[in-house]
DNA sequence: ACCTGCCTTAGGCATATGACTAATTGGTGA
DNA sequence: TCACCAATTAGTCATATGCCTAAGGCAGGT
């Protein structure tokens, strides 16, 4: 629960009471779900008065369309740092695991808005646009991991990895959203396994001097499992 | 809109309005989502007067506990059903593949009832049985792709491939229940490709009488990309 | 001190909602 | 035909809801 606003007037006093009410929302959220959220349990989880909700927003609607809007330039925003790191592919891909349990609260919020956009259509193009963000932000990330593991794109372009890795993380996330864990274990620690294989054989190769060419084709059926596990591994 | 109650009263009159309520609630989380579903409406929508909600079911509450118990039902005897086919798996993989696009009401259904589930902790438990039935359903068939194509599964237990591969459809659906085809068909495409090759070299395999092992170390490097394309494939 | 503009309060209003109930209807069996 | 019981109707009720408004409070500027 929120503290009451305090009683200062600075011209920031606007910002502070809206941010208040979208953070509101953004627990309620989490707590509760989009469908139960009603102008006055905002107001009481914000500390304000229930009139405020019209006074700055104008309605339910237009709220949840600034939460939604606020929470998908954050989360865009995060996404683009972490991918932005010049870590090697399997310590990004640890990281973004790494948030599978550590920031329920956040994907929570992200799907009760998703779940929310499935029937309002004017919201589609916003969810869609993080989504756009995400595999844009981890393509190069996914581009870079293809070369250096000596992984071929013939058959499976970028987008396709890209696109078999966001698919994963939805999955996993959404499963875990209802309480699902079987499996998930087991499926990370393959995928680590053959992260690791695969970083370990690279930083060979470089010392070594070898093309990568080369040193895919004796352990090609070692690598084939592995290239399983760098698709799991995109995300 | 459903027409008007039929007025002979034989026995099975209790369980035709029941059933026209439950009917009713499905067409309307597909049209516009539980969080809008009233007794009135959904009245409406099943051609019947509003109190039937009370008489038959009690609550609104009861009545999504029995939407919910009904679909989970029928949506495992379905995966059942398909994963029982004898074809190989390409087959049932461009099977499960079709339902993406032609069966959206369905998914539409089961995703509002999640994000129904997820602020409803009585609830979770029965959606992650289906979630277990869809698992199971589709083991088998993964043991015997992966023993039929010579994939080493020492790093990716079955499990790990099952978990890939339900995880990536669920987020395929989900992308798409949000308007998001991006990537969809090129990663389709790379699994049926590969999928196919390994068909291929299993049936050539077969008439060479050759073993597994031997043949996969040639196209070691082939094999291991398509070894990606098997994990997508494992749908 | 006064004025102005913005913020906040304390309700109020019209409508909707889940749940309910008494009366009526209709089918079946004796 | 009558009696009985289940199904249905036609509202009703208490409460909740989104939206709104007039009045008051407060800070800053003159």
């Amino acid at each position: 629960m929120a503290s009451p606003v305090p009683h200062d007037r600075t011209p920031e006093l606007r910002r502070e009471t809206e941010q208040r009410l979208l953070d509101a929302a953004e627990r309620l959220l989490v707590e509760i779900g989009y469908a139960a959220i009603t102008t006055r349990r905002l107001a009481e989880e914000a500390g304000v008065n229930q009139g405020l909700v019209h006074y700055y927003f104008g309605s339910m609607e237009e709220l949840f369309f600034q939460v939604l809007d606020r929470f998908t330039r954050q989360l865009i925003a995060r996404q683009r740092e972490m991918y932005a790191s010049p870590a090697p592919y399997p310590e990004k891909w640890r990281e973004a695991m790494r948030y599978l349990d550590q920031d329920r609260p956040y994907q929570k919020i992200w799907w009760e808005l998703q779940a929310m956009a499935w029937n309002r259509p004017e919201l589609r193009s916003r969810v869609a646009r993080v989504v756009d963000a995400w595999s844009d932000a981890m393509r190069g990330a996914v581009e870079q991991a293809v070369a250096r593991y000596g992984l071929r794109t013939g058959e499976f372009s970028t987008d396709a990895w890209v696109t078999l890795i966001v698919t994963v993380n939805e999955g996993l996330i959404l499963e875990r959203l209802a309480g699902i864990r079987r499996g998930h274990d087991e499926l990370l620690a393959a995928i680590d396994r053959w992260l690791a294989s695969l970083e370990r054989r690279a930083a060979r190769d470089e010392r070594a001097g070898k093309s990568r060419g080369r040193a895919k084709r004796p352990g090609a059926r070692r690598r084939a499992s592995k290239g399983k596990g760098k698709t799991d591994a995109g995300a």
